[in-house]
DNA sequence: GTGATGACGTCTT
DNA sequence: CAAGACGCCATCA
């Protein structure tokens, strides 16, 4: 993986997830080509700063809880962020990934250029969310 | 080069 | 269900 690749990747992943949707860290990985770069999503998305419009506060952990730990951003700010989408957050930082978690198309896929062969277990995993 | 550090995920107690 | 252990891997010092 070729240098600052992987944090482009990351970044078109993140664009292209709806309004009012949400996806969790591991999903923006699986779909950015590194299934298993997990933590690495939110390190790229921790050290943003002033990058091109991100809608960063639509990642969260794969059981749906905001785990912010940036000192730029609060989890009351991101929290307050997802509200504005008509997201529902609970008071314990808590949503439902069941309700809201972006399952991309096919079509909407095509544009992270994956390889085919893998196309396959990315839709297995996608499934079984 | 080498070791430490995460806005994580998953399996095991 | 909750807490801990491990695995993971791009960056950084």
């Amino acid at each position: 993986m070729p240098e600052s690749l992987f944090k482009k990747r990351v970044i078109a992943v993140v664009r292209a997830i709806p309004y009012g949707r949400v996806a969790s860290y591991g999903q923006v990985a699986l779909l950015c080509g590194a299934p298993r770069a997990s933590r690495e999503v939110g390190w790229v998305l921790n050290r943003l700063e002033k990058e091109i419009e991100v809608p960063w506060w639509r990642v969260l952990n794969n059981k749906g809880e905001i785990t912010i730990k940036g000192s730029t951003f609060s989890a009351d700010f991101q929290r307050k962020l997802l509200q504005s989408e008509n997201i529902v957050v609970s008071d314990d930082f808590l949503l439902s990934m069941h309700d809201y978690r972006w399952i991309p198309t096919g079509d909407e896929m095509k544009q992270f250029e994956l390889p085919s062969d893998y196309l396959k277990t990315v839709n297995e995993k996608l499934r079984n969310y």
